[in-house]
DNA sequence: AGGAAGCGTATTGCATACAATCCCGGTCGA
DNA sequence: TCGACCGGGATTGTATGCAATACGCTTCCT
């Protein structure tokens, strides 16, 4: 439930709140990648000054959501296709450590809620919303919470957003980041006590995301393939003393 | 090789040392747990304004490394035994991971340094020096860094500096994080292509310390425990309706 | 004596001011 | 026409100032 307006936030939380509104707006595409952002813009739309603005852009710049270059201010980070991989690599490794903390250990209650949770995911994604990039991720999230490990949740948290903010680059457009079914399995195999089937399906399950995304545009990055099919259809040849990068 | 110190640092390069700096004292326990960290004096002390200070003390505090109360300061942080345990399966997870990432791909140079490595290790630990507790943190940040993965090494550099302190709190004065003996078995699986082996290895090294540590002391909480044998040598027993807390 | 209230000081939270840097436009010369 | 040079404006980097808060000490009352 949101503040009212005018009642003073305590010490420390209005650069929070900042913080907040930009991880927020970043992970559900409202603010795009390579988008600048400016301290005097953001801190005159917030109503704080540039001080807590910035603080709030190095902890995304922290988390990899945002780049600061030195003099050059901060933008909405362009994640590299190596620092793709790498995140999802991590990704997965952190998934089946909380796997195997989960497995058979779910209350009949937590269950519900994550049932609860993927009917929610189905129904924003059977809309078409952009809400449901970010409730595939907070399944995750969830997960994480019930783990009752504070710092897997918050690395789970920080590499699921940077996952979405590469989704949101490499992937299709608007393609929710996790099939339904999957988080359906998933749950039924921790339910079920099974620690490794529920590893193997988190991994298969991250695994084609990553997959559907960033190898599919793995090719396109390479600008001759990329204009290959063009080139040919208006007769173009490739120079033959230029030789594309190695 | 450190800078002349007229030499102006570049751009956004003086909060960053002081926040290595700060940093490094922790984990070599020159600031030990609980130790208040003014921003007046340290700005003082380095050089530079309280607002870069305070840009140091706020990534110490996201690293979990220096603990910030609103309106009462920077301390470094105190883990609690449930953080303790949070942090070493996280570092369990992870190390993991990277064990089945390094397995069989490391270089014979690589291999050569990690050696040297271990004879540093060895060295300091023959001497009882300080530096053992962070070069016995370094042995498992190289090999993070050989992974080739950036994001993984960041959160093992986290994880691990953390760990570090934790074992500053509850582990026993001085005693290094790491055998070094399981250290060079953990390079011998991994040159051997062992990942499974590698991995157990490592499991068990992180286990190991966690329990000569953490767990030693988890005992030493209950005050109870801690005192029976004065109680017993003095001849008091406990008061017969006053309980233990469960 | 013990505790509550009041006050002074030290320290933080935040905004702002100033200097340094960079980007972008134009201008000039080749 | 193209590239090099060079202000002007915008934006960041850092220091500092002011208000707010918390802590410790004294004082006073019970």
């Amino acid at each position: 439930m949101p503040r009212h307006a005018d009642a003073p936030l305590p010490a420390g939380a209005r650069a929070q709140a900042v913080y907040r509104a930009l991880r927020g707006a970043i992970i559900e595409q409202a603010l795009r990648a390579g988008t600048k952002l400016p301290e005097d813009a953001i801190g005159e739309r917030f109503g704080v000054s540039r001080t807590l603005v910035r603080e709030a852009l190095t902890r995304l710049a922290i988390e990899g959501l945002v780049e600061i270059v030195p003099n050059r201010g901060a933008t909405v980070a362009l994640p590299t296709l190596e620092e793709a991989r790498d995140a999802f690599e991590v990704r997965r490794g952190l998934e089946r450590l909380m796997m195997e903390l989960l497995a058979g250990r779910l209350s009949p209650e937590q269950c519900a809620n994550l049932r609860d949770h993927i009917a929610l995911e189905d129904e924003a994604r059977a809309r078409g919303g952009p809400e449901s990039i970010r409730l595939a991720g907070e399944f995750h999230l969830l997960l994480a919470q019930m783990t009752g490990n504070a710092l897997l949740e918050r690395y789970i948290d920080e590499v699921s957003s940077r996952c979405a903010l590469i989704l949101s680059v490499y992937g299709r457009p608007h393609s929710p980041e996790c099939a339904i079914s999957e988080h359906s399995q998933i749950l039924a195999a921790l339910e079920n006590d099974d620690a490794d089937r529920a590893a193997a399906l988190m991994d298969a399950h991250l695994q084609a995301v990553a997959e559907r995304a960033v190898l599919a545009s793995a090719q396109a990055a390479d600008i001759h393939t990329l204009l290959a099919p063009f080139a040919a259809s208006e007769g173009l040849a490739p120079a033959p003393g230029r030789k594309p990068r190695p």
